[in-house]
Parts: C-alpha cells; structure tokens; sequence
DNA sequence: ATAGTCACCTGAGCGC
DNA sequence: TGCGCTCAGGTGACTA
C-alpha cells in the first residue's frame, strides 16, 4: 500500500497527536506480521520522543530506542479512544497515557513492527537503505554515477531502495512520464539529461502527493481513516489503453519484474541511446 | 556482484 | 449466489 507519501501522511498525521506521550502498555492481538511482533516490558513508561520516516519506515522514536513499523501492502495506523472494539487484522495496540491507542491494522500482514534498542538506522533492516529522495544529495549525478554499466531497466533501478528510497510502483510509472523515459531502457543508457530530469520529477511528484495526501487506490487510510487524493493526478499508473492526457494516444502496459509497468508509447520515447562513456 | 524469480498473505473484482 | 481465477501500493531470500 504505501509509499513515501503515504507513510509521511502517516508521519504528520500522528505526530502531533503522540509525541510527548508515554507508552504505558501493549496489546499484540495477533503477533503473525512479516516477521513476528514482540514487544518488550523495557518499552513500557517510556516517552514517544518524535515520530518520523525513513524510506517507507514509520519511526516512533522512543528513550531508549524506536519503534519501527513498515506498512507492506496493506497496513495502516489509526489513533482511537480506549475501549475502542477491535475489528478484523488489528494486529496491535499501542496504549498512550492519555487514553489513546496506536492501533496496527495489516490484513495482508506484509507489514512488521520491530523494537530496536539505540539509534534506528543500525538496524538490519534500515542499515542499508540507500538516499532519500527528497535529500539535497539526491542529484542526477548521484544516480548516473550508480548507474554505470548497470544492465536493468532504468524502473527496476530507481524502485531499488539501495540506491533511492520510497519509490514503489506506483510513483515510478509517474516519474518516468513525466521525465519522458522509456521505463524498459538499461539504467546505466539513460543520459545524465535524463538522469537530471528524473530527479526533478521524483521531488516534484512525491512533493505533490505528500500535499494530497497519499494516493488512495482502494484501501490507504491516514489516520483520521480519510483517503488520500493524489490518485486524480496519475498519469498513467491504472490507466492501460486509456487516451495519454498529454498526448492522448492509449497507455500501454506490460509486466516488468513482475510489475505492472504502464507508459505513453509518445510521450516517452526516450530509448537511452546514450552518448556518454561509462 | 548482478538480474531475475519466488514467497509471504488477504480481499476485491471479474467471468461464468 | 457461488466458485475459481487474477491482481494488488513491498521487499527479503533465493537462484543462476
């Protein structure tokens, strides 16, 4: 389900609502996620310190250490009022000392929540994500440099979260529109023009949909339980043998990876006949 | 090292 | 209404 959009909506969403309060006990309802969920007593009476995101990681960053959720597919947060009824995939509870609950719903239980002691990017799992997009060192530079002699379609590459982070599908369809890049094309082809222009459109599509709120295909909830809306943005994620709305010739869409990859044959004819020397 | 595939799950939507 | 099939926002593990 999310990306990095969605996972901030999340981040600003609960922030307000949890930083300062302490954690005063826990409820694992249903520990089967990715990996399975403990919680340990060293947890309880301590402070939520801040809330942030690391790629697609929700960080609840504690005394002694943080708390680490990923969303999958499917998860999401919300905040309710104790004694709120459990429904069906509520996998845990977090209880505030203000009455509270962070409640970690995950029906297809792609999602995990880790306890990490100490500073969070030493764990194994964030220890080696790559750049976050929206960092000044983020630059077409930094990709074409990474690139050099790979072989792999250029939208494998940028959804790589080694090298970029928060990328998902969905978002990687978008950016290689609206820089005009073929999403089959060799990575280490694509030109530093190209590589400029990507970069450009990833700030420039993330930006616009952390504003909208995330985009809402079936299920992404905030955590008000509310949509986002940068689905009426899409270009051409979803819209196979629809009319391209730049150019109006029908979107085509093929598996790559195993994911559903969807272009303008026009409007992105960029084959990354690149003139540079590796 | 790199590129590609598989696996992990549930639920929605579709054709019959 | 029900059944079976396909597909879905992620990503670590595994195979050549």
């Amino acid at each position: 389900m999310p990306e990095l959009p969605e996972v901030e909506t999340i981040s600003r969403g609960i922030a307000p609502l949890v930083t300062g309060k302490c954690i005063v006990g826990a409820i694992v309802r249903d520990p089967r996620l990715r990996w399975p969920v403990e919680i340990p007593e060293s947890v309880f009476g301590q402070q939520i310190v801040s809330v942030y995101r690391r790629a697609k990681y929700l960080l609840l960053r504690l005394e002694t250490g943080s708390l680490i959720v990923h969303f999958g597919m499917s998860g999401s947060l919300r905040i309710v009022p104790e004694a709120t009824a459990p429904g069906k995939h509520d996998h845990v509870d977090l209880e505030l000392d203000d009455g509270q609950i962070v409640r970690l719903n995950d029906p297809r239980r792609f999602g995990s929540l880790h306890w990490h002691e100490g500073a969070p990017e030493t764990h194994w799992l964030l220890a080696k994500l790559g750049i976050e997009p929206l960092a000044a060192g983020f630059t077409g530079a930094y990709l074409k440099g990474l690139a050099r002699g790979r072989r792999l379609a250029v939208k494998s590459f940028i959804m790589d979260g080694r090298i970029v982070v928060g990328i998902g599908n969905i978002y990687a369809n978008e950016v290689l529109f609206h820089a005009g890049i073929r999403p089959s094309v060799r990575a280490g082809r694509v030109t530093a023009a190209g590589y400029d222009s990507l970069v450009h459109f990833v700030r420039k599509v993330l930006q616009e949909a952390i504003l909208m709120g995330g985009t809402t295909l079936r299920d992404f909830v905030n955590q008000d339980g509310r949509p986002g809306y940068f689905k009426q943005s899409l270009y051409v994620y979803g819209r196979a043998n629809l009319p391209c709305r730049r150019c109006a010739t029908p979107i085509k869409v093929l598996k790559s990876t195993q994911r559903a990859t969807y272009f303008c044959p026009k409007c992105q004819r960029t084959q990354g006949f690149s003139r540079d020397k590796w």
